[in-house]
DNA sequence: CTAAATTACGAAAACGGTTTCGTAAATAAA
DNA sequence: TTTATTTACGAAACCGTTTTCGTAATTTAG
């Protein structure tokens, strides 16, 4: 059985390639009798058309990007199923692309977008991202850009971003009530932004409980499972150890538990925990994780919502378009 | 900053269309020295080619697919950094397609496909799928299709799939061991044919060791968390209520534990639990969750592996690749 | 020194759609 | 009845590449 075009359809129809196209398109041009004879016969012949022959000619692609650190990230995968509900309907599809965080990936990734591969770009950067000097030029070339949750301050153009500094404070606030006094942080990255945000938020907290800050309970983590089990391990063992701690990021929660785990330190009792997480699970750990939630679904869908309407109108600027929402701090046995 | 295309770049150059394509290319058509001249002006320039008239041209779209049910497995998205780990080094992109477990998504999907969107496509159908002629027809239209996990028993084509019989075979056994008795299991789909050999292992596992079967402790699950919640719930609160658990599906991890929970059932104690996962959070619950770990990422490879072979040697046939992996019972606490 | 082969490039035809424009026939307006 | 408009379609250009083919200029072989 080989490919059917156009043409291929027209010849069978015995009508123009335009008509044909014109028909399938709807078009007003092509009365109704016409429209439906070749509906038919394009169903029947299983007519698909070619979707890269569309996109050369109409100088759209009809795809949106994602590109995000990780998959295996349950904000992101929530993120992806949010942006998708919108892009459907919208009758987009939706490239996913994964810089597994690292900056001359996500460099690649963008610059290719150049070619016009994409309508529009939904972006979180990687932890290496200090330079936004690529994701500017995609805009000065005219392709719109939404950031989601991982923003960067310096380029001009929409974000939909959660309550950071908001979330981080009132979640260290919460372990200073149940009485930790010597709180450590767990950091992602010096650069990102929302990593600094929770950071100061931290920090702000800590001061305006009179909490003198240490900078040995201020932890630097890295994309390595391993490495920081040991960094957290070692945080866990010094002399004055932290009796709480703000994990400004999923994936360390494992490395946590276990390291409680394996230097017998009793939460809530000895240690009391709170982890930015979207993890379901959280939940069921024992003792359950009191978590910082962000509505990732919400953000996916906004963010597409809003790089849609950039799409479909032309004049629509995407620069002041800053949208903020809340996290949740869902309180579990880990900090009570 | 304009959209800049060959013929711009080839203006630039004061060379034609065609030299300039060719010098792009690596074509031994061109001098050295041309095509030195060529890459560095179109790298000042930024150009980047228009990947939808090159798929036009030649006829491949330097695409592959990979449909699946959800991106919020850890299964699936670890399979995914598999198989996205060799389209990189092949230069190839892809495409992640979400059925959500819909038949009709999964159709409508796969239909696009007949276009040329993809030059193959990597699968793990959803659980409502029982009819499979949609998939045929994509083969006999030559686009090559690789199975991976989830596949249709009656599609010839090559298959990627772990040993369910003997994983869930060894599972039941080891609860048996464990002194369990009257285990129960908990499928995911009544058509899926992993779910029906991970049934028959389950099944033959407890006619060797002379246990009756009881349909009482056969529970089809659902796509709804609520309702599997439910549906657990009744189970452990029958009358003879099991004292061993076999989950076919990471996802029933959260109700098991949560009526667990609720009912106020020890684990290990009164109720022994092993459930296929992949979750690396599951050495973390308390108790820590006895699994059966399939090894995601090499699958995704492997299938990706094998569908570049198909389609850089036009004559290697899929029909007979079937390969079948061990995934490994990693015995914890919820078990023993 | 001439003929054959090679080198390095350009013109033009694809690829499979969409869109513009032109035009017969049918209908409406004058 | 004549003219203007509308309807329904087809021819051909176009989107941005790649590739085939043709050909001057240069090099090599005889």
């Amino acid at each position: 059985m080989k490919h059917i075009n156009i043409k291929a359809l027209a010849l069978e129809l015995n009508l123009s390639v335009s008509t044909v196209s014109k028909a399938l398109n709807d078009s007003y041009e092509i009365s109704e009798e016409t429209k439906q004879r070749v509906l038919e016969t394009a169903a029947r012949l299983n007519y698909v058309p070619n979707p890269y022959a569309s996109s050369l000619r109409g100088r759209k692609s009809k795809n949106i990007a994602v590109v995000i650190p990780e998959v295996a990230d349950s904000f992101f995968s929530l993120a992806i199923n949010g942006i998708e509900s919108v892009a459907k309907t919208k009758g987009y599809h939706v490239l996913i692309c994964l810089t597994h965080e690292s900056f001359e990936n996500e460099k690649t990734i963008l610059k290719e977008f150049q070619g016009g591969r994409v309508d529009g770009v939904l972006l979180s950067v990687s932890t290496e991202t200090t330079n936004c000097s690529h994701i500017s030029d995609l805009i000065t070339n005219g392709l719109p850009i939404v950031f989601f949750d991982r923003a960067c301050d310096d380029v001009e153009t929409a974000k939909i971003t959660t309550d950071d500094f908001e979330s981080a404070y009132k979640a260290t606030e919460h372990l200073i009530q149940q009485k930790a006094d010597r709180i450590a942080f767990l950091s992602i990255s010096k650069s990102l932004s929302i990593s600094n945000k929770r950071l100061e938020g931290y920090l702000k907290a800590l001061e305006d409980h009179h909490i003198k800050v240490d900078q040995k309970y201020i932890v630097d983590c890295t994309n390595d499972p391993e490495q920081n089990y040991k960094l957290i391990k070692k945080l866990l063992q010094q002399k004055h150890k932290p009796n709480g701690i703000v994990a400004s990021v999923e994936k360390l929660t494992t490395p946590i538990y276990t390291a409680c785990k394996d230097l017998q330190i009793k939460v809530p009792e000895d240690l009391k925990i709170v982890c930015f997480s979207n993890l379901e699970i959280a939940a069921i750990l024992n003792p359950s994780l009191t978590t910082i939630t962000q509505p990732a679904f919400e953000m996916g869908k906004m963010a597409a919502t809003l790089l849609f309407k950039a799409l479909e109108n032309r004049n629509f600027s995407l620069v002041k378009e800053d949208f903020m929402i809340q996290s949740t701090l869902v309180v579990r046995d880990s900090s009570s």
